[in-house]
DNA sequence: AACTCTCGTTTCAATTATTGGAACCAAGTT
DNA sequence: AACTTGGTTCCAATAATTGAAACGAGAGTT
């Protein structure tokens, strides 16, 4: 029979879910948690996990029987973070941004559909750690997301749409890719994305694209506040500020010719 | 640098050298890049790349025909910190720290008998970010490495000295088993671990082991400086203030036990 | 235009690794 | 001692990987 559609190609692909199984878990995980999941038979898991561990991927802790994530993965990491990441190079400009609005700012990137949070910075607590970056959301009902699908390329939109859940979170969340594509032609229009309390209740943002000389969405940028504390209004008036920023980030991002974002699918 | 992680077993095993070789290279690379490095011959890597490509882990661009490191290895990343850190607990006290200092503040865990650095403050540019930590480095010869190695249960120590390269960088290396042995009584018994030039010339550091209840180190925190700046007498000054901060964090540290659950994060 | 050189992609049969059911072992329970 | 749970190993059928070589697409060059 085929194997499921997605990700499964080789080897390599399955040993990429075993590491992911892992990491989702976000502790220690034994054998047998892995093997609980169903994802492979007994006797394959077992060697994949071999194979990681062998690799410096995954560390196996002999006294427990848990895995954990590897050094040489943390290595890797470390350097898909510095390399493709646009938040080192976005970062002196989020840095001024911050400071000068006071306020919560988010950079995001899309990946696979999703909005991926590279960094994030908080009034109160102006340092940003990377505990705060690497989370996943939602791009349908989020600001950063939906400023970055507007500018998405209709194939790669195409693709982005069948990613989304389209799940409701709150009463003003966008529950269908129609009512999502007026959403990102207005958002084109407007050259700015809002947050009308669509992810979560209360919260409302303000977000801009960073676009690259090719007019694609290299990453998103965002201010969020809470009904409590602003009107969109308000927000609304961040928005020079923001698109002022953005574009410097994407003067910085120019010299070093990125790769386009969201590879995804070759043939099948 | 060349591979050193291993027999090449199975597919996996050559896909993370292929990946390895992409970090390497610390940009965006092209096919006959790493085709000229002789790794592997040409329809292999070709197709090993495309499979990582198809995985997420690497990023390519169709119109410059370079890969670099892909997003998904960013969630794992973020995944690796949450899991094998003790950074988020230990933030508001090493923000303190930092702020009361003034110097360059580091705080590192102890993994497979390497220091991995977890978090790092530094004076002049107090943001932290994972493109500072994330950095592995040898703990025969750092302060924080020696700080953590000299309060592990012998046992450990004894797997994690074989761990260590001994690799001599400076004249002031220690590069014995037996004379770090003899190093880290001394450290057992002080309670504070210098590093005096061994690693890096020039480079000097006071550090503390952050042990839990009981007494096993589960990280380090240091005070790096330079002979320019600091005698080894200054930074001995510091130690009251580090091992305060240790065991600060030490305290935060016991109610979330070991592997520390992660905030749920999932969308769909 | 024709030539050619480089770079990337694809083919295909021989080789090799992967697969996973089942047996096996080791500890802990009843 | 019998039974359960958790992890490791066997091994023949299967499916993937392999890599030399052919192929194609551009970019210069004559």
């Amino acid at each position: 029979m085929t194997k499921q559609a997605g990700h499964a190609d080789g080897t390599v692909g399955k040993a990429m879910d075993v590491l992911e199984a892992v990491a989702e878990f976000g502790r220690p995980v034994r054998f047998s948690e892995l093997l609980a999941q169903g994802r492979f038979p007994k006797a394959t898991l077992y060697r994949l996990l071999q194979t990681l561990t062998n690799q410096g991927m995954l560390q196996h802790d002999p006294d427990r029987n848990t895995y954990a994530m590897g050094i040489r993965l943390i290595r890797l990491a470390h350097a898909a973070w510095a390399q493709t990441s646009i938040a080192p190079i976005a970062r002196p400009a989020i840095d001024r941004l911050s400071a000068r609005l006071g306020q919560t700012v988010h950079l995001a990137q899309l990946d696979a559909g999703q909005v991926l949070y590279v960094d994030k910075r908080n009034a109160r607590t102006p340092i940003s750690m990377f505990s705060d970056a690497g989370k996943v959301g939602p791009a349908y009902c989020t600001g950063v997301g939906k400023a970055m699908l507007a500018h998405l390329p209709e194939a790669e939109l195409e693709r982005a749409l069948l990613a989304q859940s389209f799940q409701r979170h709150t009463p003003a969340t966008i529950t269908s890719p129609d009512a999502l594509r007026a959403e990102l032609a207005e958002i084109r229009r407007a050259g700015v994305a809002f947050d009308r309390e669509e992810h979560e209740p209360q919260i409302i943002c303000v977000a801009v694209p960073i676009l690259n000389t090719a007019g694609e969405p290299m990453g998103g940028l965002s201010v969020t506040s809470s009904t409590l504390r602003h009107s969109l209004a308000d927000l609304a008036g961040f928005a020079p500020e923001l698109q002022a920023t953005a574009q410097e980030i994407a003067a910085q991002l120019q010299p070093w010719a990125f790769p386009r974002p969201i590879p995804e699918t070759r043939s099948a």
